[in-house]
Parts: structure tokens; sequence; C-alpha cells
DNA sequence: CGTTAGGTATGATGCAGGTCGTACCTGGGA
DNA sequence: TCCCAGGTACGACCTGCATCATACCTAACG
């Protein structure tokens, strides 16, 4: 796991917020790539997903019809320990739940 | 203090370097800027150093002759509890980010 | 005072990355 | 069967960034 790919993953916005809304999730399962939302198209969405797969954040799994992506969890606490905690504090401090507003 | 900055600052090498040497120092004293052994040259350090700071990593004094760089220790545990255990974490297993010729 | 060493400012350059349009593929309805 | 919705692949575009050369600045030291 090679920290350079992951910091360089969540350096984007996009990419922050789909780890971090994973991570927050305490069902901890699956969820379809559709149903994040993100202020791109969607070859550039699928191109997020490509760069956080690589990072070794999350997997993919293709149905075909749809895809689905799911948090690398044990990986990531047993690497860096307190990343995630990170990502989720940014999440509930910042542009949490509750939206302030509409940027982006 | 910005994540997205954060993580950009971090997802280069040297800048990673610069940041878990410091934050591996137990004194947590003030060092010059040319302590650092990166394989770039004057003016590029210079960006390095300007993009920590601005992403709130380090603070710079200046010396007229020559400057140092201490670690905001203080306001990264505050605000990013953790980060700092990631990148000493690094340095001790692998070395740390080492100087490949062929950087990146 | 002149030289030297450490830093900075500025501009150029080459490359990587984020964004999108388009074409294509797949499976599930109507 | 035909079409649509979700994803991917590929290419293009453009911005940002890492890197460097060069010129300049400041303090220290002979």
């Amino acid at each position: 796991m090679d920290l350079g790919k992951v910091f360089a993953a969540l350096a984007d916005d996009s990419r922050r917020r789909v780890v971090a809304e994973l991570a927050a999730d305490p069902g901890d399962g699956e969820r379809a790539c559709g149903s994040f939302e993100l202020p791109v198209k969607k070859a550039t969405r699928t191109h997020h997903f490509r760069v956080l797969r690589e990072a070794g954040l999350i997997v993919q799994r293709d149905h075909g019809n749809g895809s689905a992506v799911s948090l690398c969890r044990r990986d990531i606490e047993r690497h860096l320990p307190g990343l995630l905690a990170l990502l989720t504090g940014e999440l509930e401090s910042g542009g949490g739940p509750r939206r302030r507003d509409g940027v982006r």
C-alpha cells in the first residue's frame, strides 16, 4: 500500500467524499456506484473509481448492468490506522450529511 | 485546515519525507531548510516548502541568510489526529520515501 | 569590500491528471 | 424485440504541477 498513491487519491474532493461516505456507513456493505452524488459526468466518475481502486482503497464488483463498490476497511485500518477517522471527521464537521449550501 | 490541500501536499515524496522527518524528531525544534537531503535543486526545494506552508503543515522562519522550518504539531494533532503517526510509520517501515532516481 | 552560501522570484518546459464527448457494451424492462 | 439506463474505453482538451536555469537578494566571513 503506497502512501503516495493513497494521498494522491484522497486529494480530490469527489474521491475523498466517496471514501468518507463509505467509511461512515456502519453497515459496511456494498454501495451502488451511481448512488454517489458527484458533480461530474459518467466518464469522470468511472475514472475516479479507477483511481480509488488502484490506490487499494476500494474494491469494485461488476454486475454487468451496474456495479457496486465497497471499502477495503480491514486493509486500510491495518496499514493506515486512523485514516478513515480523518475522512469521516471531515464529513461531520465540514460538508457533512446536512449540506449547508449547494456549493459545487 | 483543508484536507484537500493537506493530502495534495503529502502526495509528493519529497514533501512527505520532510514532514515525516520533522514529525519523527523528538526535540520538535526548528530545522534548517538545507538539512533535508532532497533529490531536487534549490528552486524546487523552495517550491516544496511553500506548498507545505500553504497547507498549514509547517512554519518557516527567515534568517535572511538561511531559513528554518518547524512542524505545526499542535494544529495538526488537533485537526488531523493520527496523521503524523502515519508518516513516521512509513519512515520506519519502508526506510522512508527513498530517493528513487526515476522520481515517481 | 568582495566573495560565498543559502533562499527566493520568475519564466519555461514537460508531464500527469481532471473533465468531458462519443462510441460501445451489458442487462432489464416495455 | 427494441430501447433505455448504468458503466467502460478511448481520445481530446486544458489546467495544474514538479522541475529546472537564471538572476537577484541577504547575511556571514575573510
